[in-house]
DNA sequence: CTGTTAGCGCTTTCAA
DNA sequence: TTGAAAGCGCTAACAG
């Protein structure tokens, strides 16, 4: 492999000069750098990162952890967070986490290795926060989980008030008439978010005087298709007098709808269900799912905006909300009386 | 931070001995071992990876180099090839990268800064392996490409045959009656895929003497559901006529039957269409997508078990073509007299 | 503007 | 079984 030494010694200058040009430093006479340029460029000389960042002792970098590939709403998120990031000064890097990764763990190692500027974390878990992020010295910004009760004073936060946003989807079935509602959702035990979204349903059903038995009326899965599918089936086992299903994402509402389809019950005509999240996917299904529409672009927007505050100016760590939406859809019907 | 060095002098040993022990090497006494490895839990200590791989002259790892997080027929690859690999002595790390990015010039610098045993390929441009291929010593599987006609002898393959696939789809809508059919695809300039799936229709139409005429019935789209449904409007607008549309992806299938939908035109009664690909999505939507199925976990199974020839026992780059099938699904209806 | 020098934290000989 | 020492390729003072 061609190094930075084979460059100094081919262009005929040292290699911290070489190295000068290779970080676009204005302290180098335009002819050395045009002739290391040259010689770069003609030996293919690409530099050794492991090297780089093992000396470096700060970058211009922005991580981003994003914890599950398969998160559609993250994938939107994600996307504009980088848009952004990159028409600013520093670079977007983004990292997949595995769902059973420890994002701290790894936002730990990262800071080590690599120095970053700031974190953005996409989902995780408020556990693996209070246990070890206080060795995250690097400004950070938890993206769609409140973080205040955390109380670091270098983690922000911006996200969707997940209670409210349950219990305002709740609410939507309980005025159209439905009393014999199911959930599918995450395991609250495992799911921060799940356990969030499953107290918006209580606070709704409480408010509404609606006894709810969460052992018949709610069913467990993951966050797919095929696991939400069973959990309906299940649902349907338990409860036959089902007119209204809320699924705590959109991927499980489509999961639920599949599942009520191959049974020949028609939704929303026989049963309605409601999702959450507000992917793309929702108004391209059939029928157009009603969801709880988180605003993506307005959760990257201000993270980016607040995760800057704090690396430039050191402002104080701020836990915003951002509103969400409640799309009406066509999966959802009135109960006829 | 804490480096090795404060481990060796917490547990009383050398460097060397710790580098050891977090290295599993045998040639460690037990007492040893357990004293450095109760100082690294105690310090919470992780080996910085940029100096390890700095200095490490091979590693058991395996990259998975995906290009496109977006693409849903990937994740689901992915997700078995981890799977497969994790189940060996080897180490699979993925990596995804920017549609943008060239894979090729990245799987360069990863093996010269993470000196992999293998590669694998998800989606890439064989103009990207024509050029810097030759550069990447490291044994590789180009996984939904066809690699045979690029010639390297480090680079196996394992494909759908995408010019048969597609042509396979057509052949399916012209005996069910439809002659007039629109195409929704990637532009086949710049997406090899696209290219070959173009042909298939091609072949299909030509076997079948109908005429094409391309300015018509051909829309380009990138493998977005919104860029598909743009696409399908557009294709509404130039033909009048149509009865039938084949969409290069499921995703791209998708999008164009809500815009069918959203003008009032029903899936399959007034336009068939058949998508590509098979992913999971498929079989959840209204109406159940007509598609070519890939066959995913044997696509995974095939490039694990050809990345281990390769790696193991220095076996010949085969090149493997996997077959598909043809799923009716519901989108597709014959034409009545 | 350019070169010399001293490491970054780890692995890997080589000797003991 | 262990330790000393020599780098891996690069950046970052510092001196010129």
């Amino acid at each position: 492999m061609v190094t930075i030494k084979d460059i100094a010694r081919e262009s005929g200058y040292s290699v911290s000069t070489v190295s000068r040009v290779l970080n676009n430093r204005r302290d180098v006479s335009p002819v050395a750098k045009k002739k290391i340029e040259k010689v770069v460029a003609e030996y293919n000389f690409v530099p050794n990162n492991n090297a780089k960042h093992l000396k470096q002792s700060s970058s211009q970098t922005i991580i981003i952890l994003v914890k599950g590939t398969g998160n559609m709403l993250f994938a939107d998120i994600v996307e504009e967070i980088q848009y952004m990031v990159e028409r600013t000064r520093y670079t977007p890097v983004v990292t997949y986490l595995d769902e059973n990764d420890d994002e701290v763990k790894q936002a730990i190692r990262i800071s080590w290795e690599r120095k970053p500027l700031g974190i953005l974390f996409l989902g995780g878990n408020p556990a693996n926060f209070k246990r070890q992020f206080a060795q995250v010295e690097v400004p950070s910004v938890l993206v769609t989980n409140q973080g205040k009760d955390l109380g670091f004073d270098n983690l922000a936060s911006v996200a969707t008030d997940d209670v409210l946003a349950a219990e305002c989807a709740v609410d939507y079935l309980l005025e159209q008439g439905h009393r014999k509602i199911g959930i599918i959702g995450g395991d609250p035990s495992f799911s921060y978010t799940s356990m969030q979204r499953f107290c918006g349903c209580m606070k709704s059903f409480e408010k509404h005087n609606i006894a709810f038995d969460s052992d018949h009326g709610f069913s467990a899965a993951r966050f797919s298709f095929e696991d939400a599918y069973h959990a309906m089936e299940n649902l349907l086992k338990k409860n036959h007098d089902l007119t209204a299903v809320f699924a705590m994402s959109d991927v499980m509402a489509i999961g639920a709808i599949r599942a009520l389809r191959d049974q020949g019950i028609d939704v929303p005509k026989d049963i309605s269900v409601i999702g959450f999240d507000g992917i793309s996917l929702a108004d391209y299904y059939n029928p157009k799912l009603a969801t709880i529409k988180q605003q993506y672009k307005l959760l990257a927007r201000r993270s980016v905006e607040i995760l800057f505050h704090l690396v430039d100016f050191q402002m104080e760590a701020v836990h915003e909300v951002i509103p969400f939406e409640l799309v009406k859809g066509e999966s959802v019907a009135p109960i006829q009386p």
